[in-house]
DNA sequence: GTCTATATCACGATAGAC
DNA sequence: GTCTATCGTGATATAGAC
């Protein structure tokens, strides 16, 4: 026996705006989405907005936390077995960053993301343990264990997981600029196999 | 003999204009910025703006033009000569580019860059040629030469150029968005000194 | 070149009928 | 839960006096 909003009809309307939401506050950012243009894409009058949620602000809370429990920690295939393959690990891992690169919801994110960066606290701290923090922390505890193994020199593994990281997040940030002019991006896409390669020439013993 | 605009006294309004919008685009971005915003900065009337320029978009180019003309390419230091150098040109590149990344109006810069990345073709575009481009260009002819002289590896210099800026970037990006929120950047700041380090052992022959 | 005044418009949000 | 109607605000931009 549901007792909320809506109780037997489906509540498609607040899913529906939600999702209408979602692509716009992605393809506008916060100011360049309005009420108006949500409410007419939805197929509703801007006040009944207002049945489903507070406010705007509200909306666009919504709409980031959703697009941030997109997992990226795939099947969290456990590290201590993969990394003990050493360069295959690194070719599994870009192989993952490359398909989320190209995964069209999650360009939506990704734009998001870049163009509210400065915009909402929020969301950069969101970026800082989400996007940053816990790819170093996977790539950081697999280099260790190569280590421990010979396959790859010493170094600080925190340090060698930021090298490694920092060339796929431009990569992503330069395909998603490209895409969105609708440029070609197939000599770039190569570019994640060639950093793997380079890359690990550059650590291997 | 001026015969431009305002003859004989200074030209201040326009300059004052420019000046105040750079500060009010980075800060708040194009729609966050009103015309509004800057009369009032400037300490003139919105309908003055308009002897200046036609409207707020004409505005925002100029800005964004004079943000691109910021020489990156400092003394345009004979590349041939101080690449032969090996490490020490990538230590002094990088040098300049922490500088950069820790000076106040190009600061500015590079968060109205990332916050209008994805709403405005035209800055896209400066982006990849000012921003990428010509530091790939530099760099590559300076990785040609240190091959050449067998102070690195044979690899493709384009590439090496990427994954060598790419990480530059990034830091760049993460000390901004920490900047931006009053945290402290000692930490990540002698990240800069260890990329070349590390790059540096990775390459050298 | 700056001012006042105004036209026109889009925005977020609310009240109240159905 | 959706509608019509409307309010208040702030935006870009223009006309015309000084």
């Amino acid at each position: 026996m549901p007792e909320n909003t809506t109780p037997h009809k489906r509540t498609g309307t607040k899913q529906k705006i939600l999702k209408v939401s979602t692509a716009l506050f992605s393809e506008l950012g916060y100011k360049g989405t309005s009420v108006r243009k949500i409410a007419k894409e939805v197929g509703i009058r801007e006040s009944a907005i207002y049945n489903h949620y507070k406010n705007k602000e509200e909306i666009f809370l919504e709409v980031a936390k959703g697009i941030f429990s997109s997992p990226f920690s795939q099947g969290n295939t456990d590290i201590k077995e993969s990394a003990m393959k050493g360069k295959a690990f690194l070719q599994n891992f870009t192989m993952q960053y490359k398909l989320l690169t190209f995964d069209k919801s999650n360009e939506n994110m990704f734009r998001l993301l870049m163009i509210e960066l400065f915009q909402n606290k929020e969301l950069r701290e969101q970026f800082m343990s989400e996007f940053h923090d816990k790819n170093v922390k996977i790539l950081s505890e697999a280099f260790f264990i190569m280590m421990q193994n010979s396959l790859i020199r010493s170094q600080d593994p925190m340090m060698m997981s930021y090298e490694f990281l920092s060339t796929l997040f431009y990569m992503r940030l330069q395909i998603t600029l490209m895409r969105f002019d609708n440029d070609s991006t197939t000599a770039i896409s190569t570019q994640f196999e060639k950093h793997v390669e380079f890359f690990w020439e550059s650590v291997r013993i």
